[in-house]
RNA sequence: GGCGAUGUAGCUCAGAUGGUGAGAGCAUGCGGCUCAUAUCCGCAGUGUCCGGGGUUCAAGUCCCUGCAUCGCCA
């Protein structure tokens, strides 16, 4: 019995590159998609791009080329991206396709036949520089605060879908299917929206003011307006309204969508949806989807990542450095699906190095080096068995089952988990059993075979369990195993155990994840922070991190290099009360400037001469257009200050510690 | 301003329907093993379960209130 599973990531807006957002859903629904591979089901998986609109037809104009080549252009890098990143998507739609075209005409057609969309005439202040409407509460004095302008009132005639008519019904139908939309804080959030009259969606805009579009079929003068037009691609990519695709796979819809698109897809597609059934004279049933995922955002470096920050990390770079499967790893590992989380390096590394190296790599390496040093890399048949290797298989079956439930809820890191909880066994059964042991006892045969066996069974089992995850991994412990390929439907067997048949010749084993020095990325960390501390203070967090902690060690004290020095020159910085510019001698071949904030306490007659104790390895900074090479110790009382000098005279350069 | 969520070990988080001395992973310290990618195993911790009040024989778990953070809406 093979269930059809339609997973859909939405249509990526073209006006930027992508950016860890868009690699992070993708690699979701890629996950999803494979995990309903392996588990036998039939799978179809639709990502594209968004390409009409304001926006694009601007950022093309900008560029010099017509909206269609700036589309193409974004369009294909997101294509590309894909298989970069083991993406195995069956169909990449482009809402300029003509088909798609042709249906979104059809689907607007037909509602407008059944009386769901009318026109209206729209009434508002519109602001020249933002190319829209504003809203009353939007204007500051009246004027658009942000091109600084008084907006004009214009009447527009536009077409509106008829959205508070279906309201009722999806707040009932949410209700009556509790996971319609998860995780649940996304149902309540789109609850308490349906508990507030909604407006009708006005979903055209005219040619006048907009022609990147979808013309309207029942009125050339105008274009479709963004959500009706993007919302359609999940029904055209299969094909609608015949096909095999269609009939297969839209009873088994299911997107996948960042937070920050709940609206749209929890009310206005479920509405328009709702609505093309009615007109169809049809159950509202037939055409809803079955489930909404909705993901969170990555932190990333706690500045959110957003398009308009245009704080991009580029999701090639780290899994170009570390490798494509540990990225995916980590992304899917480390969020909680629906929450937000945080993203860096180090924590990547961090995942990387328990996870991967110590867990999974080493794990599969020091079995099968026993394996190929006790029994010529055979898998042995199995002595007879033990509670513990029962306990052991038992544990097997439960992650096996634990990882569907997990799965198909779309708590994939809670499934990882689970997978790991193997690792952690198969480590502290080899400890128990100490095959390095039975390998000398005369006696010891039998037993040795049964724990290699079952280590390996655990091993081939663990490969398909991650198979989703890290492809290219599963295949290889699959392939030094003798385990073949990793084949659709494969999850069942691992429930049943015995992938492995006795006799099984393996290879020698590779090193899957070989550890990181993690020295060398925190110090590459820090340097990062380092720099992006002066362009965004953080109010809390820079509080929280300017105290220092309770203790450190005499090595991290022995990275500030201190040294006395004498003040050649000083002089006042200009505009400014506090800073001083000091020109001082350090025993170094030229003079250091350095600026310290003492002018309040010391004029520049007091300092020439004296002594000073500095901090020479600090990292140079700006301070007023002045490149401060160090900062003056000085002790603080208050608002008392008085610098740090030696108590006898000291030959400049001299070390302090 | 309205609504909602969250606040548990250094960090990330688990902790249905209130009830054995409050947990996991990572990080830390100590001990052990040697098959293995200086990996693995064991032990050890520390927690005013955000503050304050209340309900109850009994509250991290329920109610009220305050604070903080975040989100949604306006």
């Amino acid at each position: 019995m093979s269930r059809p599973f339609y997973i859909t990531t939405p249509i990526y807006y073209v006006n930027a590159e992508p950016h860890l957002g868009h690699a992070y859903t993708t690699i979701v629904a890629d996950v999803a998609a494979r995990y309903h591979r392996l588990a036998g089901d039939q799978v179809r998986f639709q990502t594209g791009t968004d390409e009409h609109g304001d926006k694009i037809a601007q950022a093309a104009e900008t560029r010099g080329v017509t909206p269609q080549q700036y589309a193409d252009d974004i369009s294909g890098m997101f294509r590309h991206l894909w298989p970069e990143l083991h993406i195995t998507n069956d169909y990449f739609i482009r809402t300029t396709d003509p088909d798609h075209i042709e249906v979104v005409q059809a689907i607007l057609q037909k509602v407008f036949n059944a009386g769901d969309i009318y026109k209206d005439s729209y009434g508002g202040n519109y602001c020249v520089g933002c190319e829209r409407f504003l809203t009353d509460k939007e204007l500051v004095d009246g004027k658009c605060p942000e091109h600084d302008q008084e907006p004009v009132f214009i009447e527009e005639e536009n077409y509106f879908f008829r959205m508070s008519k279906y309201q009722a019904a999806l707040k009932e139908h949410i209700e009556a299917n509790p996971d319609f939309i998860r995780p649940e804080r996304y149902k309540n959030e789109v609850l308490a929206m349906l508990s507030e009259p909604l407006e009708d969606l006005c979903i055209s805009r005219p040619k006048s003011r907009l022609t990147w579009g979808i013309t309207l079929p029942f009125d050339h003068e105008f274009v479709t307006y963004v959500w009706f037009d993007a919302l359609i691609n999940y029904l055209t990519g299969l094909g609608w309204p015949s096909g095999d695709n269609f009939a297969t796979f839209w009873p088994a819809a299911q997107h996948l969508i960042a937070k920050d698109i709940l609206k749209p897809h929890a009310i206005f597609w479920p509405t328009m949806l709702m609505a093309l059934a009615a007109a169809e004279e049809r159950p509202a049933t037939d055409y809803l989807y079955q489930h909404l995922n909705v993901h969170g955002y990555w932190n990333v470096d706690q500045a959110k990542m957003s398009k308009s920050l245009g704080n991009v990390v580029r999701p090639l770079e780290l899994a170009e450095i570390y490798g494509v499967e540990p990225f995916r790893y980590f992304v899917m590992r480390e969020m909680s699906f629906g929450l937000d989380s945080s993203f860096s390096e180090e924590l990547l590394v961090e995942r990387y190095n328990s996870d991967l190296a110590n867990d999974l790599g080493n794990l599969f390496s020091r079995v099968l080096n026993m394996l190929h040093k006790y029994r010529e890399g055979k898998v042995p048949a199995p002595g007879p068995e033990q509670p513990e290797d029962t306990a052991l298989n038992r544990l097997v079956e439960a992650v096996a089952r634990e990882y569907q439930r997990e799965n198909n809820q779309f708590a994939f890191h809670k499934a990882l988990a689970s997978v790991w909880s193997l690792m952690g066994a198969g480590n502290k059964y080899v400890v128990a059993n100490e095959p390095w042991a039975l390998a000398k006892d005369p006696e010891g045969g039998p037993r040795l075979d049964r724990v290699l066996h079952t280590l390996c069974q655990l091993l081939a089992s663990v490969a398909v369990l991650i198979w989703p995850v890290m492809p290219l991994t599963a295949e290889k412990m699959a392939g030094v195993l003798g385990l073949g390929r990793i084949s659709d439907g494969m999850l069942a067997s691992v429930a049943e155990g015995g992938l492995l048949a006795p006799d099984t010749q393996t290879h020698q084993p590779p090193a899957l994840f070989p550890r990181i020095d993690t020295a060398k990325v925190k110090a590459k960390a820090a340097k990062a922070e380092q720099k992006a501390q002066p362009a965004k203070p953080k109010k809390t967090k820079k509080q929280a991190a300017a105290e220092p902690p309770a203790e450190i060690s005499i090595d991290e004290f022995a990275k500030v290099r201190l040294k006395v020095a004498t003040v050649l020159a000083a002089e006042p910085v200009p505009k400014t009360d506090k800073l001083m510019k000091l020109s001082l001698d350090a025993g170094e071949a030229e003079p250091r400037t350095v600026v310290a904030g003492v002018a309040q306490h010391y004029g520049p007659e007091e300092l020439v001469g004296k002594q000073v104790v500095i901090v020479a390895n600090l990292k140079p900074a700006k301070l007023r257009g002045v490149t401060s090479q160090g900062m003056v110790l000085a002790a603080v009382d208050g608002d008392q200050l008085c610098v740090v000098t030696p108590s006898k005279p000291s030959k400049p350069g001299s070390q302090v510690r």
